[in-house]
RNA sequence: GUGGGUGUAGCUCAACUGGUUAGAGCACCAGAUUGUGGAUCUGGGGGUUGGGAGUUCAAGUCUCCUCACUCACCCCA
């Protein structure tokens, strides 16, 4: 093979194309459902956009993006996730205030530069909402319950909502401290990533997956224990409302979310069945990012779901894929008189609404019926030379296998 | 970036400790039915065994390199 699909990407055949399909139109009804509006932003942004949101400090920047330069040697990225890009529009375009509530949702392709695995590619596809506007506890249980209900819409099950808070800029210095202090007794005899992290990123000790490491984690510290009286109050009401709303969750304290920019509730929505990378949906509330991106300071929401994740959870399982007939008529000819008055009717067909084709390989008739047959089409059309002098050709139903005389002039209202 | 596993026909897989012309099922094409699908039968096309080098009288099989896929770590949807 000369030329083969980069590393990490996929294509989407026509066969798996249709269950995308379904599973994006799911989405949207769901969005427009809750009142959510699209919003389309550019695949790529300047780069700096990425660095100043997601955190320097974090993976996705320091070795994930795809970032090049244009012929002026502007520094630019693709995206590998679509909330800074939805918020520098939403900014630009005055979208966002808060005088008012702006709900957005997106779908489209990310991308970041890992080595795939089950459930990870270096371009995959993201569906999200966003609300900017209001630091309403309502609305965190709101984006939660859409999701969930999303899943549900697309028949998944043995779901499970894990929900956390990581605090304000208030309360996050004293949490992190003491996570340092705890670890920092033992943490010679932790793992190489754990003592890395100890400096870099101390919360995400608390997901490390070394056996050895477990019985120092116990102990730690819980986010939760350290929230401000502002923080612990939204927590509480956010777990009242999901209660409200009975939609089951289960309190996560060791969820930690790796992107610098959220504040307070911190969701996973997890499948189990999916492997290691097995989050179909992450997000939560960013009440600063906002204002770090030059816009005036607005509380804001949102969440992202991996389609990949999702289709793979649905193809895994069997699950609703409706196989309905491709085309509805089939006009199968022998000759050149007859080719020639199909390839007209075929034309005619379509222009009004009837889904319709016929051969372009010159096979035989038998082969022509075999090839209409694995269509699924609803009816064919047998015309030789002889129905074209007499105007009229045998209409086969495919399905009862009877066929009945019908004139060309009355083709189209016999199928309409 | 690190570690493990796997690469044979379009797909799923065979080929005993290296041994003759690399096989089967499914799919595809054609015929049986000089102009009518799904079933059956018969026949047919398909492969540089991922690529390269080496060992050997002999390599799909052993060694090394490389590429790809895959799973996991890091991290994330």
């Amino acid at each position: 093979m000369k030329y083969g699909i980069p590393r990490g990407t996929k294509d989407i055949l026509p066969a798996e194309a249709k269950l995308w399909q379904l599973v994006e139109q799911a989405c949207r009804e769901i969005f427009a459902l809750y009142d959510y509006s699209e919003i389309r932003t550019p695949i790529f942004e300047f780069t700096d956009l990425f660095t100043r949101s997601i955190g320097s400090g974090t993976d996705i920047v320091k070795k994930e993006m795809y970032t090049f330069a244009d012929r002026k040697g502007r520094s630019l990225t693709l995206r590998p996730e679509a909330t800074a890009a939805v918020v520098r529009a939403g900014i630009e375009n005055n979208l966002i205030s808060i005088e008012s509530l702006a709900k957005l949702y997106y779908l489209g392709p990310m991308f970041r530069y890992e080595r795939p695995q089950a459930g990870r590619q270096r371009q995959f596809h993201q569906a999200g909402v966003e609300v900017f506007g209001s630091a309403d506890p309502r609305l965190d249980a709101e984006v939660i319950e859409l999701s969930v209900r999303l899943f549900e819409k697309v028949g998944l099950k043995d779901l499970v909502v894990n929900l956390n808070s990581v605090g304000c800029p208030k309360c996050q210095p004293e949490f992190r401290g003491a996570i340092k202090k705890h670890f920092a007794q033992h943490i010679s005899d932790m793992c190489q990533d754990c003592r890395d992290r100890l400096e870099q990123n101390p919360m995400r000790i608390l997901d490390c997956k070394e056996a050895h490491c477990q019985k120092y984690l116990e102990k730690a510290p819980a986010s939760l224990d350290y929230l401000c009286p502002e923080c612990k109050n939204h927590f509480d009401q956010v777990v009242g409302w999901l209660g409200n709303l009975g939609i089951k969750y289960q309190v996560n304290d060791r969820l930690v979310r790796g992107l610098d920019y959220y504040t307070k509730t911190a969701f996973e929505v997890i499948a189990r069945q999916l492997g290691a990378q097995n989050a179909v949906c992450g997000g939560g509330r960013y009440d600063n990012l906002v204002a770090e991106l030059g816009g005036k300071a607005t509380p804001a929401i949102g969440f992202a779901i991996g389609l990949e994740r999702v289709i793979s959870l649905i193809t895994d399982h069997q699950l609703p894929i409706t196989n309905e007939g491709n085309i509805k008529l089939f006009i199968a000819t022998l000759g050149e008189a007859a080719t020639k008055q199909g390839f007209a009717l075929l034309s005619q067909a379509r222009a009004l609404g009837i889904s319709a084709d016929m051969d372009f390989l010159g096979k035989s008739l038998k082969a022509q019926l075999k090839n209409a047959d694995r269509l699924k089409a609803a009816f064919v059309y047998v015309m030789g030379d002889e129905e074209v002098k007499k105007g009229s050709a045998g209409l086969k139903n495919m399905a009862t296998g009877e066929q009945s005389e019908v004139e060309f002039s009355q083709l189209i209202t016999r199928l309409k």
